[in-house]
DNA sequence: CAATACCCTACCAAACAAGTGGACTTCATT
DNA sequence: AATGAAGTCCACTTGTTTGGTAGGGTATTG
């Protein structure tokens, strides 16, 4: 499951979408749009600054706004940032990989079964961008 | 990413798999076998009996063993004993619903897309099984 | 100077991982 | 039958991590 900050995360990305190229917005103004905890969100928006997906400024007429344009960030992007990996198993994640203990010594029967999983997610993930964020079904 | 505690009973359940039609098997040789603090175990085994997997003898001569052929349990079944839900959000979730809040007021963008992860993930867990475990690829 | 992002610390609650102690059940031996 | 060893069963406790909240102070810009 998505942590609510990874959610909370979307939420936020789907403001700043919609008021894509029309200068920064206030975070006081997505907390209040989209109904996300201030401080939380600062926190949120803070590290997807510094993860390179966001931009800010800062003083009078500053705030956050999409530093790319939103068709170049993948969703699975953001989940990474914001969550980890998406694997199920650190042994088939691709940006998160870490040995199994007992993996090695012992045939790990559950290896490819979350590797077919992981591909299948990421098919799905890696397409979609911010950009689609906005477009109704 | 799936608990340790799942990876746990996948250990376990691998080794009862091998162990099926062979009468009960000792949690401490589990344990033993698969590196699974005896404890810890104790109370997954437990959990997955109550939830109609597995089948357990008292007293001298007792143990564990797996309640129906092991090509009759699909994985995704024990991941949602042991874990809760697989969808990545609750609004999608075939076994563990739950209505997301702000999710009809405005419109939920992450919805389809996470209702195709789920598609995806299910596809192949569910068709997994238990015996799949001791299958060598 | 005022508005705003940035940053730091502390705090609370829930979930997770693991361990403890003991009650209850079964079986084999005598 | 009585006994004791071999087992599961189960309610607690403990320590750690994580998710989320709250507040205040600093730096920067118009």
């Amino acid at each position: 499951m998505l942590s609510r900050k990874a959610q909370y995360a979307f939420r936020a990305l789907t403001h700043l979408v919609e008021k894509y190229d029309q200068g920064p917005v206030l975070i006081s103004e997505i907390s209040k749009k989209k109904k996300i905890p201030l401080k939380f969100l600062e926190n949120i928006l803070l590290e997807l600054k510094k993860a390179g997906i966001l931009e800010s400024k800062k003083g009078k007429g500053g705030g956050y706004y999409i530093k790319n344009h939103p068709s170049k960030t993948h969703m699975a992007n953001i989940i990474r940032i914001v969550d980890g990996p998406i694997a199920m198993l650190p042994c088939v994640s691709l940006y998160f990989y870490e040995r199994c203990k007992n993996c090695n010594e012992e045939f790990c029967a559950l290896h490819d079964t979350m590797i077919a999983v992981r591909d299948a997610t990421l098919g799905i993930l890696e397409h979609r961008t911010l950009q689609d964020l906005t477009i109704p079904r």
